[in-house]
DNA sequence: AAATATGATTGGAACGTTCCAATGTTGGCA
DNA sequence: TGCCAACATTGGAACGTTCCAATCATATTT
């Protein structure tokens, strides 16, 4: 611990030179000491430390990142902190590029390309040593090629942009959404509607597909109308249910874009006086922790946001070991959760004991 | 744009002084320039600035920190992202900065101390230029008096730690809380329910006493056992709900410690066939987003994160400004928003209509 | 016409690291 | 004894900015 007085101006702070001096080795001496250089003898590593250590002495990263032309920092841009699925997923990301040394450099761009432009460019200045783009919606391709002339690495998350050059780390949504769908058919349910975006992106369309394929095989088919247009927040699931409901042939159950759209819907059912699970029935896609506490609590795909995001930081460091390897490519296999608010259609009956709902021991402390 | 081939080798990116030859003027003009000096004639300056794009020259930040002895960075501690409180804070946080020409230096601690200590030494090597932190739970004062030895600015947000002599951005919990019971009072119920945590620091303290201040203005008494003792988690709402529901004098409402209990609340009673609002009131504690399209929607005391986090911003901004001002401190009144959680007591008639809930108007696309 | 003020530009020494090449210092071996 | 290898350590030139003091040109005042 520094003996510096609580009160008193900083009085220049003590370099690598100062500890030399103090030592009564060279600066070059302590540098290598400082990066654990086996090159040194243990003792006088051990010395050096102690006598940094006695000076109060902080390691000044912006001379060392000069010097290295490099730093450790990792940029990371984020579209939509507001959804929890984002948030769980930094948290995860964060936490894997401490533990490997590495610090976060976060912006929010709230969709906005403008603003992703400015941060990215930002970053670049910053000297990161790699980024991480969760893009914002529209983003284009050439943004990223733009980014590839940086010389810098770029993972990107959860929403594919551009073609199969880049590292990505994403889940697989077709394969998750049929599952959801599947499992609506299952339990009976005939007439299910499809609440999210129409033309929203690559993301959109694969969990169209995985919707109409499972559908087909169930050898359900799917009315036009039952494609319900709103946009992916709590409020477009109201909006939909909304839709949904007033219908002529009428929908017994929805697949829902991500969790957000199916909290709205599960808030829209409850003003109405309808109980999901039971008058109607609901899956989502995330598996946000909140999923867990809902009223009632939500049959969803889950692909552990938190992990995805500790996935995306690995992948990021293996590029930066490896800056010359092919493409990298992480898809989290997404998990089917079945919790209240998917229930049997009318006529369909249970014919086994419901399973339990999975419900996380997650136990945090807040606020 | 620099016209850099994408596979090329980086090449030894242009600096001040290959923009400096090529404009025929010294480097110092270049950097005059750059920092857009008035000391700079308008033609060269705009004539350098040319120069600089046709070279695709990038500023390096490293090089300009370390001859300035400080950053652009702020360190942002954060204890709980998960908690969608927090996230909405820091998102008002970073756009508040990024505006101000700052960048994020981004942690989560998740309320480990340890983390903690480590992400703040980490940001004090990076030169961070600020430190905003919302402190983990038990944080010492001592840890404070270090920071401030290290001569940084910092901002204490959420959780007032230590004496009074730091910067400061809160909430005016008793108030709030004080808002939230009377409302419940005036609603008809005479037992209500305290939700969360014993022994769990200030704020706590502060919300269980504008409760107590409340309780004893409508002379209403409080049992000890409505004062229920859960971890402020959604899991502990919904714990709390169950506890309440089993006591001898069973309250008919609920204050809870934030909006995640209260989300954890509305989840119980739904599983058990009870609707809030109608058979129990539910009222929370911070305004998250998601409170307006919860099942039902939750009556909650507002503090408006987003904007609680663009003022602590500007908080710190200001002490950037004014390095030795006295102690700055900001405390949001918290507001009152009625939506469905909360209803009328058995017995007690609603004499007006019941206001519309209020909706919020945000509209933003996700995932 | 000299003196002074104002405006525009510039040299060059920092800032605190890293890392290459060079220099000592040992000890082993022929 | 001399030679070489291995081990420890070290000088010093970068890295790309900033900013002070100095210089040079031009305009204004006396």
């Amino acid at each position: 611990m520094p003996a510096q007085a609580p009160g008193k101006p900083p009085g220049r702070p003590p370099t690598i030179t100062d500890i030399a001096e103090a030592a009564h080795v060279s600066k070059s001496t302590v540098s290598l000491v400082l990066q654990g250089s086996p090159l040194i003898k243990a003792e006088t590593a051990t010395r050096v430390r102690g006598v940094a250590d006695a000076l109060g002495y902080v390691y000044n990263r912006s001379a060392a990142d000069l010097r290295r032309r490099a730093s450790n920092m990792i940029g990371t841009v984020i579209n939509d902190l507001t959804n929890p699925f984002f948030a769980e997923l930094l948290v995860g990301l964060e936490r894997e590029l401490a533990d490997a040394g590495y610090v976060t450099l976060m912006a929010h761009t709230g969709e906005d390309l403008q603003t992703q432009e400015r941060v990215l460019a930002s970053m670049r200045e910053y000297h990161a040593a790699g980024l991480i783009l969760c893009p914002a919606f529209d983003t284009s391709p050439a943004l990223l090629q733009q980014i590839r002339a940086w010389h810098i690495p770029v993972l990107i998350v959860v929403r594919p942009v551009g073609d199969e050059s880049f590292d990505f780390a994403g889940s697989d949504n077709e394969t998750g959404t049929f599952a959801a769908t599947t499992h609506l058919a299952e339990r009976g349910h005939r007439r299910i509607a499809f609440l999210g975006r129409v033309g929203g992106g690559p993301v959109y369309e694969l969990r169209r597909r995985g919707f109409a394929r499972a559908m087909r095989d169930h050898s359900l088919t799917i009315e036009d109308e039952w494609l319900i247009d709103i946009p992916p927040t709590r409020e477009g699931g109201r909006a939909g249910i909304r839709q949904a409901l007033a219908l002529r042939s009428r929908p017994t159950a929805a697949f829902c874009y991500n969790d957000i759209v199916a909290f709205g819907a599960l808030s829209e059912l409850g003003e109405r006086g309808l109980r999901a699970g039971r008058d109607f029935s609901i899956v989502g896609f995330d598996g946000i922790a909140d999923g867990a506490h809902s009223n009632p609590p939500l049959t969803t795909i889950s692909v552990d946001p938190a992990r995805l995001g500790a996935s995306a930081a690995q992948l990021l460091l293996t590029r930066l070991r490896e800056p010359s390897s092919p493409p990298l490519r992480y898809l989290a296999q997404p998990q089917l959760i079945v919790r209240q608010s998917s229930g049997w259609a009318e006529g369909a009956r249970a014919t086994t004991v419901e399973p339990e709902a999975l419900r996380e021991p997650l136990e945090r402390r807040t606020t």
